[in-house]
DNA sequence: CGTGACCTTGACGTCGATCAATATTTGTGG
DNA sequence: CCACAAATATTGATCGACGTCAAGGTCACG
């Protein structure tokens, strides 16, 4: 069922966050759907904290995940004045956002946004080498260097994506993530306490795979 | 060989590009890398004419197009203060270049390019979508439409590019794109004068494969 | 007219999708 | 806390789409 923010926060006549001080954005569940594709594009939206997926769909259902979004990621982008995705929790967030016409007038916003979209389009370019000429084992083990940010090794790392989800971010079916985790697992590459706690072994025998990043 | 937009013109103390009123830019030949992957990204740079496409490498020299561009789209985005694709003209361009400090000062020019940024991250968006989860056959139906703009029905598209380039820009080989042209010919829905002078005959059967657009 | 770049087509192999059965984990009510 | 149901994950068997390898064919250019 739809769920949209808005219907989720209190007064609808809330002030626009960043006028807010200290808590900048609306509190969100795991799993709401943020915003759908297609729908009119009337904010922009940041995440604040927490994680969200953006997804896109195909006529016959078929998903894609197309961008995963952390602390002050921005998504809402809008093609033809309607939302070019959906976007969904995957942990709960919190989520800032802005009307699209204080673009014009904040020229702070602006700049970080700059800044941001370049750095998201950045990402954007390497998931196309990834899913155009990358094979699974190869996708899975780039998808988990990625998540596991270069200082917490030995960490153990929670995956708040299920493999279905993780699969329609990788390109893949969630039998094949499922069989490349246990193929990097074999190979003493990863641990996995549980299906969804993974600890990296061997750093750059994954690197390797992943060819750089 | 290297061989870098700054090396074919004139006075290497030019001013940028969009102090000039009328041609803003620098007129590069076809299958011209303007700017390498990796090297130390100084400028952001703008298609003002012409094509230009943005290409990754694996380590074992697997290859990804990421981006294609036209009059208007921005690149040479920085990871790490490198280029994150090179850049190759796809036919004769004219290319304007900022210094990445003048996005500080230049909010019009700014403004500019956040407004392309967020048009060029949705076509990202799509194409992720297109490389995780489309077949051989719809890709190319795709990326046929998206190169024929709507107006222009009973035209002639002149492809610039190799079907080594459209399969890299796909996600597939050179052998699966001339099939699915032959297919697509077989079909009826596009007609081939030429192996690089396109014209689509069904638009609708096109849409229905590539699934809207 | 010959050479090289690009394209097409065919035969065959392989990686990942699909179909299916089982295992594991999570959540719920007694 | 346990029993059961539902969701999620793993693993195996088989299939098919696309990749690989190979042999011409077409086109532009000197």
């Amino acid at each position: 069922m739809r769920q949209i923010v808005e219907e989720r926060t209190g007064s609808p006549t809330r002030q626009p966050s960043y006028a807010e001080p200290h808590h900048p954005g609306l509190r969100v569940a795991t799993h709401v759907t943020v915003l759908h594709e297609g729908d009119p594009a009337r904010r922009i939206m940041e995440v604040v904290e927490g994680a969200v997926m953006l997804t896109k769909l195909l006529p016959d259902g078929r998903r894609q995940v197309v961008e995963l979004l952390g602390p002050g990621d921005v998504f809402g982008l809008a093609h033809d004045d309607a939302y070019a995705c959906s976007a969904e929790t995957l942990t709960p967030a919190t989520i800032a956002t802005h009307e699209r016409s204080a673009l014009e007038r904040d020229p702070v916003l602006a700049s970080r946004l700059l800044r941001r979209f370049e750095a998201q389009l950045c990402v954007m370019h390497s998931h196309a080498l990834v899913l155009g000429r990358m094979s699974a084992l190869e996708r899975v083990a780039f998808f988990l260097l990625r998540l596991m940010p270069e200082g917490m090794v030995g960490g153990t790392l929670h995956l708040s994506m299920t493999r279905q989800e993780i699969a329609d971010f990788l390109g893949l079916t969630l039998e094949t993530v499922s069989r490349a985790f246990s193929e990097l697992k074999r190979r003493g590459f990863v641990a996995l306490q549980r299906a969804d706690e993974v600890r990296i072994q061997d750093r750059g025998s994954m690197r390797r795979l992943a060819g750089a990043l």
